[in-house]
RNA sequence: GUGGGCGUAGCUCAACUGGCAGAGCACCGGACUGUGGCUCCGGACGUUGUGGGUUCGAUUCCCAUCGCCCACCCCA
């Protein structure tokens, strides 16, 4: 291989077919099930300017701080300086700055907002994980006044979210949920954790001794085994809600179990950016090696005033499709497509006659693949069978001469001759 | 950013302590001039990721470099 050959950057890939007939059958899927939740689609740049990522998902975070695509715009004037730009790193910050920019909370209602579209990070990549790497999601947000605090809208979103996982077949999922609860709650908590590591922190992974310093928050995610009978006596963040947080996650649990939603309550899930309040969840899968949240989201109740709009509760999701993707080849899913129907024109001259037959039938909407006429049958029929396609037709002299075409059908090898008006219905049919 | 593993045909992988780079699948042609899947025969397929070093000789050993994978940190 030449070394001088462009190759796709690191942690990109490219979608080839047939993988790209199970993204479409995802993305179906996910647009048909926000269709019937009553969401709809809202696109956003995938630039933004980058002080939307520091205000909104944290400054401190690792995603701010480290990983992503940020650079300085050529300046428009040799006086000024030029504007810091970053690719997004997730789609939250944009919908809500959009939600503000357009001033949305002035429309009647719940904005009931989805996405589908790329994300970037400049992570390591790994299994799962991917520096290009793409995200359904959808966000309720709105005033107040328009309910968009209650506990109904995060039992909708899981009863969404369980709906769309069902549908697509992916099984052995399970729901992680916990309340963060509001910021003071947070802040409370917090001290309380320290105080609690202090004295244990050093009999921990040198991982949580350094968290247990910068971010206790995460010590609760550890996954050293030696570890974990120190984080089971830690103080729970369940113990520390504040009554409005407390009500709040005990009105979601309610409506979950009258939906018969099952979930585990763990209270050692925390998330990592800053905006989230009360209410956080992700969807894990089994056999995705470490990377084995499958989708994550929460409500950020503040997210909006942090950005300079009014005050606007909401909460929101994103799917991570390249992980879902992958759990949906593991549970061999069959999403490719094939073909109806192969055209084989037979001889000199039958392409004409191909092309106008395969005009014809899919303006009956089936799939339709033809031949050449420079190839043999033998040729034909077999590319026929390769393509997977159910039926092939011959189209040669013979049947040009008595209006009959031969119909074969590739799984049973069946063949007969059929009227050429009554081909389509006949395909169709079977 | 850190650690480990791996780079050989389109794909999956062989090649003993250094001795002519191979197999299966896939592809193309033929046996079979209007009938696919099975079988048989034949064909094409490579600067062994790249650059350097050691050697009579390197896919093999050494160094560097690039790429990919897995994991860590962190996270969807």
């Amino acid at each position: 291989m030449a070394q001088s050959l462009i190759k796709a950057v690191r942690g990109t890939r490219d979608l080839l077919p047939p993988d790209t007939d199970t993204w479409n059958f995802v993305d179906a899927a996910a647009r048909d099930c926000f269709r019937v939740y009553n969401f709809h689609e809202i696109r956003t740049p995938i630039l933004e300017d980058l002080a939307l990522f520091q205000r909104s998902v944290g400054e401190e975070t690792d995603i701010v701080a480290k990983e992503m695509f940020a650079w300085e715009d050529r300046a428009r004037a040799e006086s000024e300086k030029g504007q810091w730009l970053a690719l997004r790193p997730e789609n939250t910050a944009g919908v809500v700055r959009a939600y503000i920019e357009h001033k949305l909370w002035e429309r009647p209602g719940l904005q009931k907002l989805f996405y589908i579209g790329p994300q970037f990070r400049r992570e390591r990549p790994q299994k799962g994980r991917y520096r290009q790497f793409y995200q359904i999601g959808a966000e309720i947000i709105g005033p107040p006044s328009s309910g968009s605090e209650s506990p109904a809208r995060d039992a909708e979103v899981l009863d969404m979210l369980a709906a769309l996982l069902d549908r697509l077949g992916i099984e052995h999922v399970s729901l992680q949920l916990n309340s963060v609860g509001d910021p003071e709650d947070r802040r409370q908590y917090n001290v309380r954790l320290r105080e609690a590591l202090e004295p244990v922190a050093g009999q921990m992974c040198t991982d949580c001794r350094r968290r247990a310093v910068t971010n206790p928050l995460r010590v609760l995610d550890c996954k050293v085994p030696a570890d974990q009978p120190i984080i089971g006596s830690l103080p729970r963040i369940s113990d520390h809600l504040g009554p409005a947080a407390r009500e709040h996650f005990e009105g979601l649990q309610r409506i979950l179990q009258r939906l018969e939603i099952p979930y585990s309550i763990n209270a050692r899930l925390v998330r990592g950016l800053d905006y989230y309040v009360r209410t956080v969840f992700e969807f894990t899968h089994g056999a995705l090696g470490a990377q084995n949240a499958i989708l994550g989201g929460g409500r950020y109740d503040g997210l909006s005033e942090a950005l300079g709009g009014p005050r606007s509760p909401g909460i929101g999701f994103a799917i991570g499709e390249d992980r879902l993707v992958m759990a949906l080849a593991e549970a061999g899913a069959a999403t490719a497509r094939a073909p109806d129907v192969f055209i084989a024109p037979l001889g000199p001259g039958m392409n004409a006659e191909a092309a106008r037959l395969a005009h014809e039938l899919r303006r009956h909407d089936l799939i339709v693949e033809t031949g050449d006429d420079s190839f043999r049958l033998k040729k034909l029929l077999e590319t026929a069978a390769r393509l997977g396609a159910h039926y092939a037709v011959i189209v040669g002299e013979d049947e040009l001469a008595t209006g009959q075409l031969a119909l074969k059908d590739l799984s049973s090898g069946e063949q007969r001759q059929v009227p050429r008006e009554e081909l389509a219905a006949r395909i169709i049919k079977n």
